[in-house]
DNA sequence: TAAGCGTGGTA
DNA sequence: TTACCAAGCTT
C-alpha cells in the first residue's frame, strides 16, 4: 500500500469514527465549509501537551468562556490566568500561553499566522503545536508527530530502535505519509487512530483501518513498539509545608519563582524540599503538625508534613495574604490543595 | 543535549 | 502500590 493509499483510508475511518470535542470541527461540518477557530485550536493543542482530552475538556470550556478571544485572553491578569490554569500541570505552558497570546494581539493584530514557521516562533508552540496550528485550524499539509504518531509509525514500519533515538526516522516516515489535501482531517485521524485503537498497550488491530500494511501486526510485535530507553528511578525528597492565617482569618500564602517547579503559582510557605525534611518554618509561631500528603511530580517522588498555626502577624513582604473571599483552593497547584485538604478542617470560621 | 517540568488514569 | 503513560516545550 503506498502512501497515497494509507492517508485515503485513513480519511475513511476518521470520517465515519471521527471522535467529537468540544474545539473539533468535524470532517461533516469541514465538508460544510465550516473552519476552525485558529485560537481554539491553538488553546486546545497547548493544553493537551503530555495532558489527556479528558482532563482538557473542562478547563477549555472555561477558559472559552472567560476569553472567547485571543485579545481577550491577552488583557487577562496574569494571575487569574494561573489560578485557572492550577490543576492542569506543567504550569511553564500557562505562562507562555500568555505571552504568546499578547504577541499574536500586539503583534499580529489578533490574527494567528498561518505558516508553521512563524507559528514555531511564538512562546510556547514547539514543533508539535506549530504543524498541528497548521494543519488543523488552517489545512496547511504539515505533519503533526506527538506520541501517538510515533506509535503508529513504530508499528506500521515495524521499527525496533528505540525513542528518542528512533524519532528523526518516524518523522520522517509520518511526513512521506501526509496527504496534500484534507490535511487537518488527517492529523487528527492519526491521532484518534493512536488513541482509540494503536494504543499503547492491548492495541486493537482487528478493527484498524491499517491493518494490511501493518508490518508489526504482520509479525506480531505491535504490543511491544515503540521501544522506548529505560526511564531512571524517581528520588524521594520531604519537607513542610505551613498553613497559618492572620488575625483577620486571611491565609499566608506566597507567590513561587516564575521559572522553576510549579512556576508562577500560589504555594503555601515550605521548607526546602531534601532527602531528610528540616523544620523551617516561615515565621515563628506554635506549629502543630496534622499529618503528611504524598504527591509524584515527574521526576521525583515528595512527601510534605503539614503544620499549622494561627493568629499570625510577624509575616515579611514576600507573603502575599488572602482573606476568605480572595482565595479559592482551586487556584493552588495539586500538590499544595493536598496540603490545605489536610489543613482545612484545623480552620472552622 | 539531556534534564526539568504536573497530573490523573490505568493495569 | 507502583510504574507507566498522555495531542511536548524550554534551556
Amino acid at each position: 500500500m503506498n502512501h497515497g493509499e494509507l492517508a485515503t483510508s485513513l480519511l475513511a475511518w476518521y470520517d465515519k469514527s471521527a471522535r467529537e470535542m468540544p474545539w473539533r470541527v468535524g470532517p461533516a461540518q469541514r465538508k460544510a465549509g465550516i473552519k476552525p477557530d485558529p485560537y481554539r485550536i491553538w488553546l486546545s493543542e497547548v493544553m493537551l501537551q503530555q495532558t489527556t482530552v479528558a482532563a482538557v475538556k473542562k478547563y477549555f470550556e472555561r477558559f472559552t468562556s472567560l476569553w472567547p478571544t485571543v485579545n481577550d485572553l491577552a488583557a487577562a491578569p496574569d494571575d487569574q490566568v494561573m489560578g485557572e490554569w492550577a490543576g492542569l500541570g506543567y504550569y511553564a505552558r500557562a505562562r507562555n500561553l500568555l505571552k504568546c497570546a499578547r504577541v499574536v494581539a500586539t503583534d499580529h493584530g489578533g490574527i494567528f499566522p498561518q505558516d508553521r514557521k512563524t507559528l514555531l516562533s511564538l512562546p510556547g508552540i514547539g514543533p508539535y503545536t506549530a504543524a498541528s496550528v497548521a494543519s488543523i485550524a488552517f489545512d496547511l499539509p504539515e505533519t503533526v508527530v506527538d506520541g501517538n504518531v510515533e506509535r503508529v509509525m513504530s508499528r506500521l514500519h515495524n521499527v525496533h530502535d528505540p525513542l528518542p533515538l528512533s524519532k528523526p526516522q518516524l518523522t520522517d516516515l509520518a511526513t512521506r505519509t501526509t496527504p496534500k489535501k484534507r490535511a487537518g482531517d488527517y492529523a487528527q485521524a492519526i491521532m484518534d487512530l493512536g488513541a482509540t485503537i494503536c494504543t499503547p498497550k492491548s492495541p486493537a488491530c482487528g478493527i484498524c483501518p491499517w491493518f494490511a500494511p501493518c508490518i508489526a501486526r504482520t509479525k506480531g510485535t505491535a504490543a511491544e513498539l515503540p521501544k522506548k530507553v529505560a526511564k531512571p528511578v524517581k528520588p524521594t525528597r520531604k519537607g513542610f509545608a505551613y498553613i497559618a492565617r492572620t488575625p483577620s482569618k486571611a491565609w499566608i500564602l506566597e507567590r513561587r519563582p516564575e521559572k522553576g517547579l510549579l512556576g508562577g503559582m500560589l504555594g503555601w510557605p515550605g521548607s526546602q524540599w531534601a532527602t531528610e525534611a528540616q523544620h523551617e518554618p516561615p515565621f515563628d509561631a506554635d506549629w502543630t503538625e496534622l499529618g503528611e500528603i504524598k504527591h509524584t511530580f515527574t521526576h521525583f517522588h515528595l512527601f510534605l508534613r503539614v503544620m499549622v498555626a494561627s493568629d499570625i502577624q510577624n509575616i515579611s513582604e514576600s507573603h502575599i495574604t488572602l482573606g476568605a473571599n480572595e482565595f479559592k483552593s482551586s487556584d493552588l497547584p495539586t500538590v499544595m490543595r493536598k496540603v490545605f485538604d489536610i489543613a482545612q478542617p484545623n480552620f472552622t470560621d
